[in-house]
DNA sequence: TCGAATTTGTGCGTATGTATC
DNA sequence: GGATACATACGCACAAATTCG
């Protein structure tokens, strides 16, 4: 009775896939329900469910109960640039107008103590004092973007932008508000992963647990001094990033 | 009857991950069978079977058929350093033995013609003859990253690096090569984004279907002119990638 | 070498809960 | 309220791989 090598579940998934891949099930429309798909292709139902449920784990495809399952929209993601910094003002505000949206967050600071992975980010020691930003960054409105950041006292301490985002250099950039207390920032580095939400990313964000997060871990250096470093997470689904980067020629 | 919050095989899967995750559960060693897991936690053997299969695919686990489910090490994530181009030979191969592992891979050409994606991130007219390379690449003989990569026929027709991994040039990166037919690469744009990993890359990579994969678009560009481009994708769990950036001083 | 026990992967049929319409 | 649909759960059967006496 078994066929062959693939088992059935996978051919009706690869079925189901090209199908959805194609465009002939278009985003938005309901697939067949179970018991039509068992008529359709003769199989029984746990087949069905193991195939809808691979589909789902590859974000193609979404079960509501007592309605039915959904080819999911696939909203073309927006370019989220990086890889240019040093403009003036908030280098999250400039990306957001760019994209025709209107660009707001709220913050809350506070200090805090190094644990052993910031300080081998910022190049402190461990338990040092750091100043810790957490925000939720919006656009129109809805919230599209978290982040934390932390800030040597060492650095920062006693300066007038100690506050990240108090005063006159509210809201500005990094690179800017350094600037502001004589330090050239020379260089940012990016460590770009991705990983399912948490729980508390998808609440804040709206987003379905699980579905997939990118994540930033970036560190702005005025030469070798670390003097911020920052967890920012988004919606792999709604952002990408882009990176442009200068070539430099290759020697002879 | 059944509990209210969360599912059965759910509960089980956390309370499986956070013992894995403590180190509890040390990597290499075996879980429980499913029997054994039934009698400890009291549930079915469904629930136990789903709770495994939640956990293989976040990629803690791994299920040897006859022989039980085994915990996974987990490789901490290798830095892929990006966002610095226009070194000579291929920019993987640099990247991986820096890592201290020997870079392999293995391709295949051949020629096609553009869909409406490539037309648009290469500047070419639909159905343009394209020269289409498929890559795996790999580190200490174990698949990696998965990569396609596509030039317009009207840049690389008639030239000797019409294939790119063939001749004298074979195996260097695309700005040396393209260099060589008197193409200077400019700049380089890598759109980075994310998604949960199809059958066809799980398999060919070694990987649990659905586990995170980071995806890169990347073109190669010679001023205003787009000399290649490529889907690059690589598992999330394995690799981060490494922007370095410069920063321009902001003007007063 | 052989065979029995164990273990996972797969597949089937069914029952119950709960959300949607 | 009733019909429909998905999610979870139970119990069972068989195949294939592994382990071990």
């Amino acid at each position: 009775m078994t066929e062959l090598a693939r088992p059935a579940y996978l051919r009706l998934a690869d079925a189901l896939r090209a199908e959805i891949l194609s465009g002939e099930r278009a985003p938005g429309s309901r697939m067949p329900s179970i018991a039509a798909l068992q008529r359709e292709y003769g199989v029984s139902e746990q087949p069905v469910r193991q195939a809808l449920r691979v589909l789902t784990s590859e974000g193609l495809v979404e079960g509501r109960p007592g309605s039915g399952t959904y080819v999911l929209e696939r909203p073309t993601p927006r370019r989220m640039g990086r890889g240019r910094y040093g403009a003036v003002g908030s280098p999250y505000a400039a990306e957001v107008r760019q994209q025709g949206a209107e660009p707001s967050w709220s913050f809350d600071s506070e200090r805090t103590h190094a644990t052993v992975g910031l300080a081998n980010r910022l190049g402190v020691a461990v338990s040092d004092p750091l100043m810790q930003t957490r925000y939720l960054f919006r656009a129109d409105d809805i919230p599209v973007q978290l982040s934390t950041s932390w800030e040597p006292m060492s650095v920062v301490g006693g300066t007038p932008v100690v506050l990240p985002e108090n005063g006159p250099l509210g809201g500005v950039g990094v690179v800017e508000r350094m600037a502001a207390i004589g330090i050239l920032v020379t260089r940012v580095v990016e460590d770009v992963s991705a990983r399912p939400a948490l729980q508390t990313e998808a609440r804040a964000l709206g987003l379905p647990v699980g579905c997939t997060m990118l994540t930033i871990e970036r560190t702005h250096w005025a030469d070798g001094l670390a003097v911020e470093t920052a967890d920012i997470v988004m919606s792999a689904d709604r952002y990408r990033l882009a990176y442009e980067i200068d070539v430099s020629p290759p020697r002879k």
